[in-house]
DNA sequence: AATGAATGAGCTTTCATTCAT
DNA sequence: TATGAATGAAAGCTCATTCAT
């Protein structure tokens, strides 16, 4: 009953946004009544919330997975897990993703903020055993923070609104060029 | 009328968010009838657009003309310009703006995508001008777009969640370093 | 359209109570939409709390005007005026009184305390005239007070309670009487 | 089972008035699942009633035994005991009788009327053996409703609302004059 | 007897939009 | 053109009650 409600209620965030998302049409479409929906979740708001969380864990699950099963010493295949562990998040659900990262100021779920920390402050470690490779006066964490975002946000404009996939691929393809630019590339000489 | 209606409409876009703009506060706030507003705003979607329209066209416009107002043959200016007067337009109204890119899933302009195609074509132009002191391999299409939007999500997370001025200059001077990186350093040495 | 919400609102608590009253009722009722219900009314309780408010008004207003009128001497005339003002009161719409009176906890109007008081203490000071008929060793505001609840207690039960005409007459003229005794009669002998 | 239903209404009853009452709440609070307290109690109406029956019995009961036990020949000691005991009564749980006599319409108890008249026809009883005491022209049996009532209300409302248990005292004390002044002062003289 | 998941009628309130003046 | 009273669909949520286990 519960995966019914969440199923339901993400098909219709994903067909008609947050607009059209309501408690009734959930539950109907859920084929389940809307008292048994509030006993669930409480709220509209918590429903949504659950299934933001749900679904930003398991972006954040394959970031860690891909961080974690790294056993090599060369900095570019660390950048290209990094990526290729964004990509394959975002293609999990596009059409989700987009929905639950555009409309939902209101929605804010506070374990999102503790988790994109854990992963930067795994990110960081990850980045400094790679010190002999990276551009010299390089601020570590600095860079691991503007990597993140930035792989972050290109890889989401990229698969959402690039309906291409060999444009999408050129693209992902010229990103890890460009951060390995940036970490490596020593601009002293 | 016309504009006490946006200049409210404005305001509690800024101050209450989507969810608390409805007509017929705006219609109070500019003081003037409900009525008078249908008249010249066919629905609220076609006020919110208005008004989305035209925050981006400000912001466009600095775009141009700081690309338009450039007499010079260094790349990294070229990079500080396009930089600067990003940082710039988010500048005009940050508060604005954030609710404008945020909860806006229902809200789209059409014309935001042409002009958006423009700002990037002459991008592309600007950019084929200082051929000679980019990275040889570099396919400068995909190089403007990759820029493009990396610069525009980047100023825009600075500006609108980093409170810390400092911290903002930092993050955009790293980020003119790495645009200038991706665009001039060669890799193949 | 105000003046129907509050007639159909009235009858309804009559006939129903305040457990049937609801909005959706009141408006269909007063041939009214529900929009415009809560135009007026702010809430279901803005909407009961008015009608209770009014309803004392009238009330209170009888008790006043009873007061004013009177030109005489005798003690037992200011006690007959006063205990016949309080039945005519109660006889203004006894159903909406018995409802008003009784189930509205939630409901309660800042101003009846106010009115109360006021009444309270024109009640003093025409007691006060009448020093030379009371009872030696009586506490003027004490005994003010205790007739205030007293007279308003028993009428209220009587004229809500007691279906038989001639039974509530009885109960009157013996309050009257008990009023009387109790202010007038010297124990000390 | 039946009194932990009937323990955690009361509770709920006192704490959060009719308003906040509900069988859901009720059955969580007393450990019992919602479909029990439906086996014992065949509807929220049911189980209010039952509490108010109960809570009128204890009162009745106190003024029953009153009567009862008193062996005396004073008019005023019967007066003394009758108001004694009510203010006991109001005493038992002052705020669920709050509860009980304020937001009740919908929960009228057939037998609250027989009981209350059949300690009406003992305190008319009563009332008669002391007849040599009374006022000679008095209505006994219409003295007794009366006194009836006016105890009550005055119990009610000084007990309910009168924090300061000086003045409740001093009330109570005035109350007991009054009652023995109208039922024993001769007029006629 | 006891459970408690499930139900759904029903209630309050909001707000985009219309239209007679 | 401007007004704003009036509309009513639609949404979030509660809670008394049922019934299969």
């Amino acid at each position: 009953m519960v995966d019914s409600i969440k199923e339901a209620a993400t098909r219709i965030l994903k067909e008609q946004g947050v607009e059209g998302f309501n408690t009734n049409a959930v539950a109907e479409k859920a084929g389940v009544s809307i008292g048994s929906l509030y006993q669930y979740f409480g709220s509209k708001e918590a429903l949504i919330a659950q299934i933001k969380r749900e679904h930003f864990s398991q972006l954040r699950l394959l970031l860690k997975q891909a961080q974690e099963s790294l056993q090599t010493d060369m900095l570019s295949e660390l950048v290209d897990a990094f990526v290729n562990a964004s990509v394959k998040g975002h293609l999990i659900d596009p059409d989700l993703h987009r929905v639950l990262s555009r409309d939902l100021g209101g929605f804010e779920i506070k374990e999102k903020d503790d988790s994109d920390d854990s992963i930067l402050v795994k990110g960081k470690q990850a980045l400094a055993a790679y010190k002999n490779q990276l551009r010299h006066n390089l601020d570590i964490d600095a860079a691991a923070e503007i990597v993140y975002y930035l792989v972050e946000k290109t890889v989401h404009d990229t698969i959402l609104n690039q309906r291409d996939p060999a444009k999408q691929n050129e693209v992902i393809d010229e990103l890890k060029i460009l951060v390995m630019t940036y970490l490596s590339a020593d601009m002293s000489e």
